[in-house]
DNA sequence: GAAAAGATGTGATTAATATCACATTTTAGA
DNA sequence: TCTAAAATGTGATATTAATCACATCTTTTC
């Protein structure tokens, strides 16, 4: 019975094992665990959640990136987090059993476990350490979101896209010689949606930011860092 | 020794009763917390934490309120939080030992009572349902940082502040007849860095909504809410 | 209770981004 | 590979809140 305990989607590994929260489980736990895991796919552009919906599963990011956001009151997106593999939404809280108070979209191909409120209740019943590894996370999402609200209120716009930037470059900038390389998983449309600030917007300033020779712009989904110093001066 | 459990500050209560997060302990248990707490006031007007100190006790508000704030780039305050009794500011994942990452300044007269980080961390470890309470509350947090966020990226002024008048409501709204009654701890400039605008704007919308026979203003403290539907509308 | 300090209100002006319109480039699909 | 659709760039203009300046009102302090 050794097949049994991998999760097809997730190459063959215990998918539950991605996840840091779950880090402090067993073998014989995580097993458990990821038995009770069922699998979802979603192509690019896919919606996984509306606002208002149910929350009774627990969605952990497998495979891809997604975008959580909502919208204001003009219609406008404003994105408050980008999730990738390990990352998860859903409600945490023993026992509240609500609904999402955000939308999320996959902004690539994405593979989704799923836990249901039930079983990750159990598990954390079971396992209350794991609600200390959950306040790890959470409290890296609350700074996360303290820094948004700080840039976010900055009138300054160069300002607000070198914080993006340079949160961008924490999590997903590959450093090439002297610079530092961007593949953004998200559209022009996308990023002004996450600083607050129209397309055309962002567009010029990228321009703006090129021309003074602080970033490269090569295509649509890929920026080169020539001079971070230069955006964190921005901030 | 009965008198030794009391809390000298905190009304002769045991203070850390106060604190939901640790309802799920004994009395024995609360009077060992209490035991550990070493108590600090400040004066309205008193910084309790400057962003950057480092946070090695736990701050739990026993009287009075205190805004948490962040500087923009031009050196604009924005709120954070509305912090009152019972809710509490410091690092509360185990292990961690880092530093403030804003401020914290009393609106009014206010009591604290102050846990060790290291008291605290036993605390949790010998209690850990505790970290499933803490959850909760931080769930709390997450949710309304993602509403303020979701309110600084609309453009809509008048939709900003009917956000904020309704989260006033519901922490400290006070039904008088048909009206709803707010004494507000924020200046009209605490109230315009919470929702990211200038004083003289909110002050100039504030006026035009007391026109429009939304809102009453009667002196500077204090806001009567004359037609909450209204409010709604604006969102 | 008077004087000073602080907070708020308000007009005039400025500055910056949103908006609109459309050209251009990139991507995706057949 | 070609075509259609989608995304992005860019100029002109409108709009709105920021800024500045100062009057007025409120609160604090002696």
């Amino acid at each position: 019975m050794e097949e049994k305990k991998n999760c097809p989607v997730c190459e063959n590994k215990y998918c539950a094992n991605k996840v840091s929260i779950f880090s402090v489980l067993e073998d014989k736990e995580l097993k458990e665990v990821t038995d009770l895991i069922i699998h979802k796919k979603y192509k690019k552009g896919q919606i996984i959640c509306f606002e208002g919906d149910v929350s009774d599963r627990l969605y952990i990011i497998s495979r891809g990136k997604i975008k959580v956001f909502k919208y204001t009151k003009e219609g406008k997106e404003q994105i408050l987090y980008i999730l990738s593999e390990g990352d998860f939404i859903g409600d945490l809280s023993l026992l509240k059993r609500s609904s999402f108070k955000f939308n999320a979209e996959a902004l690539e191909d994405v593979a989704v476990c799923t836990l249901g409120k039930n079983d990750f209740d159990n598990v954390l019943k079971e396992n209350p350490e794991i609600a200390l590894k959950i306040l790890e996370v959470v409290h890296d999402r609350i700074m996360r979101l303290e820094d948004l609200i700080q840039s976010l209120s900055t009138n300054d716009i160069e300002a607000r896209i070198a914080s993006l930037l340079l949160s961008f470059i924490k999590d997903f900038g590959i450093v090439e010689e002297d610079n530092i390389v961007l593949n953004i998983p998200l559209s022009r449309e996308d990023m002004a949606n996450y600083i607050g600030v129209t397309r055309e917007t962002i567009s010029r300033k990228l321009s703006s930011m090129q021309d003074e020779g602080t970033i490269e712009l090569s295509g649509n989904k890929k920026i080169i860092i020539k001079n971070k110093e230069n955006l964190k001066l921005l901030v």
